[in-house]
DNA sequence: AAATGTATACTTGTATAGTAGTATTTCAGA
DNA sequence: TCTGAAATACTACTATACAAGTATACATTT
């Protein structure tokens, strides 16, 4: 069974590999939903409502529930409700610097160990960078994932890319809230070209400290973002 | 959930753990007994096995099962049945690598803002590590966490150490096969205090090294555990 | 007027029943 | 004896109903 998105989800969206549970459909589209903005951080959701909205009974609903709580994107309050988690400064920056300290360890291994198939990988996808149109910042998000998922696991880390898929759902709901301003696409992608430069020269200690850079420009204006979208955010 | 009487008023007897779900209980109690090897790698479990053996449903059966199945130790095959996780030797020793990974870059913020009272904390419970009476490894074990999760926490990375205890969970499997031999304890312990050693005298170079040496030495003898226990492993 | 009890309308948590998919067994037919 | 398809016995998945906790509005009492 496929439960009915309505229009709430473009369909081009979904995979159509295997037939996931509709538990574990919701799960995806509220998951992609909140790193999204439309569910603003502090909005009541329930079960029923959802399970209304998208005409499944309520256990499937709560299945995802707990999954978006076990991922902090949500909290679960026993016999009072559900609300959509608002962000904390402090969770992001700690999740960015345990991305800092696991992308830059990947990026020694890979400058160690590279070959000539990754490079043209790499290149190929920096050159698809270049083509995003200026403003379609979600296909450049895209790319940009791609970019370096194939960094960990040509390094073999699969469990550490695990990982960082969670530290990435807390950093991109800050990135899609200045999703209308644009993104500056050509400075981070010349960015990923000078870090594989160091990866092809096979100087580890450079590629590393170019990842470093790299990540930490990425949220250098989360402040702003903060005090632009109090209400995003929880008082700490 | 009902009052206890018997220590009415007494606001210290007051628990700051709040009452868990049934659901949030089982799944404790199901964590624990993987870990410990109770639940053999390669068993099948079912919900209605669980929920007749503990008297309750299987619908908080089953949301225990999605939890151990997003920390993978069991894998949830829809229609055909539950199982537990065999031990994959690559993927601990994935874990292992992000560990140290982790950790080593806590003990270096930790040595480049150390304080008395946490030099004295963690003397302490080296101490304590000293006292315990030799064949009582958990008793080790769960010191040796405390020891590493004040690190942590006084880095002020809690996110991190959220991380890490995914990542012990698999590697304590591996050590609770082994756990009628002896834990070098006095060795492990020793290692403690060389880093303490190092965080004192603010060389986070040093500490650094000691930790990383440490967690390797961890799972040293992890071949030959899978060699010894092939039914608990994956073939790969 | 202020404090307190109570009904009500929510919420999430749990139990039970039935659905759908898979694997095994059974047994007719060669 | 072997083959293969249908019956059977599991499994996890979903739907519905009910239980229990919480917050709020409102009546009651002091």
């Amino acid at each position: 069974m496929e439960i009915d998105t309505g229009d709430t989800l473009n369909a081009a969206s979904f995979r159509p590999q295997e037939s996931l549970s509709i538990g574990a459909q919701l799960h995806r589209i509220l998951r992609a939903a909140i790193i999204r903005g439309e569910l603003v951080p502090g909005q009541a959701i329930s079960e029923i409502e959802m399970s209304k909205k998208f005409a499944i009974s309520r256990q499937p609903v709560r299945e995802a529930f707990i999954k978006l709580g076990e991922e902090r994107l949500i909290e679960v309050l026993p016999q009072r409700g559900t609300y959509i988690r608002k962000i904390s400064v402090k969770e992001v920056l700690d999740a960015r610097h345990l991305r800092e300290v696991i992308e830059v360890s990947i990026v020694r291994e890979v400058a160690e160990k590279h070959d000539d198939a990754l490079i043209k990988t790499l290149r190929s996808l920096i050159a698809e960078q270049r083509k995003v149109r200026h403003g379609d910042n979600q296909a450049f998000l895209l790319l940009d994932e791609e970019f370096h998922r194939t960094l960990a696991l040509h390094a073999g880390r699969e469990y550490m890319w695990r990982v960082t898929e969670g530290i990435k759902a807390q950093m991109n709901r800050v990135r899609f809230l200045t999703f209308d301003s644009a993104t500056p696409m050509p400075q981070l992608t010349d960015e990923h070209a000078q870090v594989v430069d160091a990866i092809e020269a096979g100087n580890a200690d450079l590629a590393a400290q170019r990842m470093e850079q790299h990540l930490r420009a990425l949220l250098n204006s989360l402040p702003l973002i903060a005090e632009r979208y109090p209400d995003h955010f929880v008082a700490e």
